[in-house]
DNA sequence: GTAGGGTTAG
């Protein structure tokens, strides 16, 4: 027996009840509705789509314990097991269709999408506009721009949502150049774009910064059209600026601003975080908050992104109160950025505490947590974080193989380094070009320089700078000068502006007493017009960053730092300090290299520290490139004769210095 | 029916 017109109707308005219902008691009549429903039209009890059900309080699980697969599976079937039953779906209305396309856009369920896309096709709205955007917006918002894009080939009419849509679709899915393209088109078509459209192009033109032009074209556009002072639309353009790196414009815009909300804050504040201003972007905080906006997710993770950056972890902290005390949940991505600006602010204690509180950790929180562990150097706990992960079922993902690898080479652990790497296939993560530079870094750091280079050979993919650049660095370390100088002449083939190389290339032959080799490397390096980085150091005391680049002569207790610091070497003299001069400068004698060794960045910051803290506390420094032999060796004698912990951070770790030796074990 | 802001590696 077929369900009659009259009984659908009854049915559907209760449906309809339903989905604006959310409470418990409502929710549950709401289930024995759907279930009549279903059973009525001959489906069983529990055969209802999970599309109609909107108990918003755990929409995946619905969705995946009565899922939508298994439900239009059994609307194939007809009661008796032979027909097709989906005649039943003809009663559905425009607005009921509307209502499951854009559940399925909202779940990302595709192949669901598909179908209902199916039966429409089969259906008197197959030609509606409205319907037809839907298709096209569930596509594009699903990923699948592809079908996204044939549906719009294959519309007879389209508006202006029907361009825009797609062009979002682009814009959302990192596909930004072909929004853009798309953007002259829909002019020629004598359709003029709203605040919608507008938005997404400048989101997409932002994501494209290799050429600015185009977005200062849009600028223009906005402008003319008044749409400039427009929240949306200035919100997008300021953040576009912002990406570029063009804060002055993205300031000005966001002061225009007819009104603003938290998304303008947030992509201002963003945009001073990923510049690396981090006393800017709290400013903003402070100033958003006197404005009565609300701080959102976005606004938390900008800031504890940039603290990480800079390492401020008395500054994180505060924000971190903040988070508290604004009694929210600790999602996924705030908390991820926790996670790490603790990890990377030289706390990994305060991480571990932070990723278990976590409610859902993601993929992303667990590879923070493993990134924290190896650039900590704890080998050990790296791979019992990711044996674990494994265990509980998350799917480790390229970054995550990434970590485990560094850590087995920053710890040494070299068949634990190949089984991961050999792991890899079995969960379908094809190896990048980071994955085979850490791997020829492991093989190298254990000295074995002849399988680095096979496996240089081996690798379906042409050898990078960069890989060449891990060999010649195992080349230095073990003190290989001929495949040391065969590695740099490839690095400075493929890249020849990279002052790295010539600077390891220079160290290993300078550090081997071939100062003639040493010299030729310097005019290569001059002539190629290659500049050394200036090495600078950063501390922290008391929510103040001090910065300190090597022999600095400007800060106000420059005497003071001397001072302490000749106090100190004398002090670590006594205990069997001798100065590492084999890495200075060519053509001076050894008092002149002990000299310029003394007031190297690091050395300069960790006087200040010892002169402005108490006893006894940790002293948390941070270099912009990586710590040189000789004051890797200094510092160790310090944290014995102070009798403090002093933590390290350089390009590539941490070092945690403590009575006499460090945590990286001298291997980094 | 269409829009803007945030995370992990190197």
């Amino acid at each position: 027996m077929d369900i009659s017109y009259i009984e659908y109707v009854y049915l559907y308005i209760h449906i309809k009840k339903r989905i604006l219902c959310s409470n418990g008691l409502k929710s549950r009549r709401g289930s024995i509705l759907k279930s009549l429903a279903f059973s009525r039209c001959g489906f069983g009890s529990s055969a209802a789509p999970a599309v109609f059900m909107d108990s918003g309080t755990s929409e995946q699980e619905d969705w995946d314990a009565n899922g939508v697969i298994r439900d239009t599976t059994l609307l194939r079937k007809s009661r008796d097991g032979s027909g097709t039953g989906l005649h039943v779906m003809d009663f559905v209305d425009r607005d009921l269709y509307n209502h499951w396309l854009k559940r399925c856009t909202q779940m990302r369920k595709l192949r669901e999408g598909r179908i209902f896309h199916a039966r429409i096709l089969n259906s008197q709205f197959r030609d509606d506009l409205v319907i037809q955007n839907t298709i096209l917006n569930m596509y594009a918002k699903c990923g699948s721009l592809v079908d996204a894009h044939k549906m719009f080939d294959v519309m007879p009419l389209k508006d202006m949502v029907t361009w825009t849509t797609l062009i979002t679709g682009y814009s959302q899915n990192d596909q930004g150049q072909e929004a853009l393209f798309l953007f002259p088109w829909m002019l020629r078509h004598g359709l003029k774009p709203n605040q919608f459209t507008l938005s997404s192009l400048l989101k997409a033109s932002g994501n494209a910064p290799i050429n600015d032009k185009q977005g200062r074209q849009l600028h223009a556009y906005c402008f003319k059209c008044g749409y400039d002072t427009n929240v949306y639309v200035g919100s997008s353009l300021l953040d576009m600026y912002a990406r570029y790196g063009r804060m002055v414009e993205a300031q000005s815009i966001f002061e225009g601003l007819v009104s603003k909300n938290e998304v303008s804050w947030n992509a201002l504040i963003a945009g001073y975080a990923r510049k690396g201003e981090g006393e800017h972007a709290l400013r903003l905080f402070c100033e958003m908050q006197r404005e009565y906006f609300k701080p959102t997710h976005f606004t938390y993770s900008s800031l504890f992104a940039v603290c990480a950056s800079t390492g401020s972890l008395e500054q994180g902290k505060w924000v971190h109160a903040h988070v508290i005390k604004s009694g929210g949940r600790l999602v996924a991505f705030v908390g991820n950025t926790l996670v790490d600006m603790y990890a990377k602010s030289g706390s990994i204690e305060d991480a571990e505490k932070v990723f278990d509180r976590l409610v859902k950790p993601d993929v992303v929180s667990w590879n923070s947590m493993l990134t924290g562990y190896a650039q900590h150097g704890l080998g050990k706990e790296t791979l019992e974080q990711f044996e674990e992960m494994l265990r509980i079922g998350i799917q480790p993902n390229d970054v995550t193989f990434l970590c485990v690898l560094t850590a087995c080479s920053h710890a040494g652990l070299l068949d634990e380094g190949q089984h991961y790497f050999e792991l890899m296939k079995k969960y379908n993560v094809e190896p990048d070009v980071s994955h085979y530079v850490t791997m020829v870094d492991l093989l190298g750091r254990a000295g074995l320089l002849d399988r680095a280079e096979r496996f240089i050979r081996e690798i379906p993919i042409e050898p990078t700078a960069a890989i060449w650049g891990a060999l010649l660095g195992a080349c230095k370390m073990h003190k290989n000068m001929e495949l040391g100088a065969y590695a740099a002449k490839r690095v400075f083939e493929l890249d020849p502006h990279d002052s790295g190389p010539y600077i390891l290339l220079y160290n290993m032959y300078a550090s081997a007493g071939r100062w003639n080799e040493a010299a030729e490397v310097r005019k290569m390096m001059k002539e190629s017009g290659v500049k050394k980085e200036p090495a600078c150091s950063w501390v922290e005391i008391e929510n103040a960053v001090h910065m300190f680049i090597a022999n600095d002569d400007a800060h106000p207790q420059r005497e003071e730092i001397r001072k302490m610091w000749e106090k100190i070497s004398g002090k670590i003299k006594e205990i069997g300090y001798v100065p590492d001069t084999s890495h200075v400068l060519l053509f001076v004698d050894q008092q002149e290299r002990e000299v310029k060794l003394q007031y190297h960045s690091e050395k300069l910051a960790l006087a200040f520290a010892l002169l402005n803290t108490s006893p006894g506390s940790t002293i948390r420094i941070k270099k912009n490139i990586r710590v040189c032999g000789d004051c890797h060796l200094a510092i160790k004698y310090v944290s014995k004769v102070v009798g403090r912990e002093i933590i390290l951070r350089d390009t590539n770790r941490f070092h945690h210095f403590r009575d006499g030796s460090c945590s990286c074990g001298d291997y980094w």
